[in-house]
DNA sequence: ATTCTATTTTTTATCGATATTTTTGTTGAC
DNA sequence: GTCAACAAAAATATCGATAAAAAATAGAAT
């Protein structure tokens, strides 16, 4: 794995988790000391985030980080509702026997998860996180436009900046449990309309909370 | 502006012109000759250019030129169908008063070009394209969601690939003319569903010429 | 002739230093 | 006290060189 990667790595996770607050602006000289590496591998990592929707480039005004808005919140359900409906319709009709088989297998990894997790445990949630991306992912794995799947990548990055803060609420859990549940059955029954129906509410679900999030996020400590 | 953004646009002109051919490596050490720059430079545009899906960057084995083929074809038509008509339809629907000035300009910048193209001039097609891309994000602009923008944008680069070959044929630019003409009617009476239909067929004209333009492409020399 | 290994060449990833540009801070005039 | 002009400091963009890795080549052994 090359240093890069690394690099972006550990910023796209560090913007995603708040560690760097959003607009804050994101000196490479600065960065590179925390890193240990050049300042050149930084710049580069940045530019690769910039595809990810995490990062813009100022020009001559070096980088920074994306903002964090009820705006850019909307904007991404809204995007999401489009693409990501679209990647899982086509995708629950595409899919043939072994993607069944991955799909079971990422639901059972992910239930697991969600009976275990604990509120109050960072670790826990994340691995709670993790399983969760890796359901949603393989939902939509079989969906053959590779385009769509990119974008949905990058809008389901983007979202859970917003979305771990509403990990906490129990009630949130419980209701993405039971969407989940209802996705599963759906997909292994090639009932596209009820999938996508179903992904539209899962989605939406954090948009009630948007405000509370904004103001959640609004507190982490800056820079 | 800065020497990664000239170097950005001149390699991503190269791309979507097919001086560099699809799926050939992309050597900063050879490319930082034709610029005149540093190797950390190519790397820093390149780097860009992957947002932009023309490049890909493979590990520990530099970048490479998007591969250019009948799949990829299709999948950004479709990925166009689904963005492009939903960025369209919220535009006109969202557009005021400054926004229809600006598309009845752009449009008029567009017929003219259109009157005048000669098909053997590479520099009429050139300006043709400026001007087509101009209308067409003027036709969108007014959508308030800056992500699906940026998506069609993408999208657009993309297909201009494919679509640069097809324009050499006259019945295509005559099909255009007449979307674009209906095109502006429509965003005018604000009749967003003639909009997006529209959009849909212009969208689809060059897929029937698809495999003509992939073979034409390929006797494009190569490196 | 084919495969395996060792060697050379090319290419990539990475560094540390420098020229340019932007930002910050200070002083002096109105 | 505000503004402008200038000087100092910080940050960015850029370079050229080097270490590490991959690809190409040549030679030996089956």
């Amino acid at each position: 794995m090359t240093l890069i990667e690394q690099v972006y790595e550990s910023i796209r996770e560090a913007i995603v988790l708040g560690r760097y607050a959003p607009e804050s602006r994101l000196k490479a000289q600065h960065i590179k000391d925390d890193y240990g590496v050049s300042g050149t591998i930084i710049r580069e990592a940045l530019n690769r985030l910039i595809s990810d929707g995490l990062v813009i480039a100022n020009d001559r005004r070096g980088f920074s980080v994306a903002p964090f808005s009820a705006e850019d919140l909307a904007d991404i359900i809204q995007a999401r509702l489009l693409i990501e409906v679209d990647v899982v319709r086509q995708s629950v009709e595409a899919g043939d026997d072994d993607w069944e088989m991955a799909l079971v297998g990422a639901y059972h990894g992910l239930d697991k998860q969600e009976q275990a997790v604990d509120i109050e445990n960072e670790a826990s949630l994340r691995a709670l996180e993790t399983a969760n991306r890796a359901f949603h992912d393989q939902l939509g794995a079989a969906c053959p436009s590779a385009t769509l799947r990119a974008f949905y990548n990058q809008l389901f990055t983007r979202h859970y900046r917003y979305r771990r803060v509403a990990l906490r609420e129990q009630a949130i859990l419980t209701a993405a449990r039971e969407d989940h549940k209802t996705l599963l059955d759906a997909a292994l029954k090639r009932d596209a309309a009820r999938a996508t129906e179903i992904t539209r509410t899962h989605i939406l679900r954090t948009q009630k909370f948007s405000d509370r999030l904004i103001s959640a996020f609004a507190k982490t400590p800056t820079e």
